[in-house]
DNA sequence: TCCAAGGTCAATGTATACAAAATTGTCAAC
DNA sequence: GTTGACAATTTTGTATACATTGACCTTGGA
């Protein structure tokens, strides 16, 4: 089974969310985390980003306790949290089975990440945002253009524009101090393919990515631009359109298969349990 | 200790999330749930919302255990729920402890529960709603009228009012038809006071709430007036203008004391852990 | 041959025992 | 009197054994 980490087509290998050297989903052992729950977590949610358990598979406690090693109790206990971040669905009396999810949630995911990206602008830009957060979104956004400024070269930092892109998502987040709109995104970016890294992990290699991103980058320091001058309408707004971009961009990811296809569900939308994998 | 379900100020004592005939924090035992975990949960949610335990207090297993007159396991299990509904809040290698909520949270929480309600309508106008689902509006909107024809009598039907507000409410997100929307929206409203009928339970006592109420009725016929004819933003405003009522009445029912005060941070924005309660 | 009822078995739900980690209290030294 | 380290105790993290529920298969009857 030579099915490894994520993105097996990819030769690079970037790893699903920045977790840093996190072993594969057939060991899910080599990382070191701190508690057995969190191994878990971290291999249970490898195993299905992957495709090795495809979606409306049911995860038995005992079959994935015995593949990660460890009793059922932190099984258990992250099975519960990813029931949380959408990634599996609780059956009634039966346990889990693999969350499916089709390209349309995946476009409904995006908007309603830029839904809220464009609320943080726009809170941001009327509470007046503090000279100290938008030194920073700035300090952010001139390391990215450092990136862009050879065309030649830039795929060669793809990693670092990964990092900045998501230091930029998470400050304008920060940006309007609100809490609960903080929670409510970190939720969202949870589910597969939601959260900013996870896009251009997939859409980097694909033809017409530097005009992609390099108009994203425009549309971020647009956003910075109208925060500083107060502006939240226009703030809000540039936040909603950036999630096209993105939307875009997924669409043509879907086309060329750069997402894995396992993870959309092929017949119906969540299709019933199917006892039998 | 008269510390007694919630709102003992209340005389009716109108529980707090629709929860038939559940016990009380004290007990947590009558009820008949399913699962020992859920038994666990309503009842560890009802202590913290009765206002039993504090804000910042910590939250330990075996004492909850034996408190519920159950294992650890289905209290941790529990308590790893309420964590994502963001009652309490992990500790890091030291448990739990009760979350804690400023009124600037709580007017937070209804501003987004605007704005994703008023996603929801936009994206059902945007789409042309299905007949059935506009129907079903309709029937509960004019149910909401007939309980205020009569402002004199009115207040004999508020239960029938909060399930038919909820009703409305959870009809608007499914007629947006977008599941991750709904996701999201079912964790916004797990907040304490965020949910439409939370809101009402402690507002429908207080003076001039019959105007309050009409108003907001009168803002539900212009929702669906809107999905109706297709007109998304304006259907999206009046989501979101919806939510200001709802944040006015908010700003009363904290001026009037009707809201537990238990549940507010008194000091800072959450304290820290303070290891001795 | 099909349907129904019962039994068998596997998997989840729960309890408890054990291990590891952290906090608290105590004692001694500065 | 304050500060440091060490030990004791409480508390969380994990493993395992048991109970109970639900599913599947077999067997009997129509």
């Amino acid at each position: 089974m030579s099915s490894y980490c994520i993105h097996s087509a990819s030769d690079k290998a970037l790893s699903w969310r920045g977790g840093r050297g996190v072993g594969c989903a057939t060991t899910g052992v080599t990382m070191s985390d701190a508690t057995q729950t969190e191994r878990a977590g971290k291999a249970i949610r490898d195993l299905i980003i992957s495709g090795v358990v495809l979606p409306g598979e049911r995860l038995a406690e005992v079959q994935l306790a015995e593949r990660l090693n460890m009793s059922r109790t932190p099984v258990r206990s992250a099975l519960n949290t990813l029931r949380y971040e959408g990634l599996v669905e609780s059956l009634p009396g039966r346990g889990y089975a693999v969350a499916s999810f089709a390209a349309e949630d995946l476009r409904h995911a995006v908007e309603l990440r830029g839904l809220l990206e464009g609320t943080a602008a726009r809170q941001a830009a009327e509470r007046g945002a503090a000279i100290f957060e938008v030194d920073q979104l700035n300090r952010v956004l001139r390391d990215i253009d450092a990136l862009f400024e050879d065309q030649t070269t830039w795929k060669d930092h793809v990693h670092e524009y990964i990092n900045l892109n998501e230091e930029f998502h998470r400050l304008l987040i920060e940006s309007a101090q609100n809490p609960v709109l903080a929670r409510l995104y970190e939720q969202l970016i949870k589910l597969p393919f939601a959260s900013p890294s996870d896009l251009v992990v997939g859409y980097w290699h694909l033809p017409g990515s530097y005009e992609k991103f390099t108009a994203a980058q425009h549309q971020h320091w647009a956003i910075v631009e109208s925060i500083t001058a107060g502006r939240g309408t226009r703030a809000e707004f540039l936040g909603r359109e950036h999630a096209e971009i993105t939307t875009k961009a997924l669409g043509e990811m879907l086309r060329s298969g750069a997402l894995s296809r396992d993870l959309m569900a092929t017949a119906a939308r969540r299709p019933r349990p199917a006892a039998r994998g």
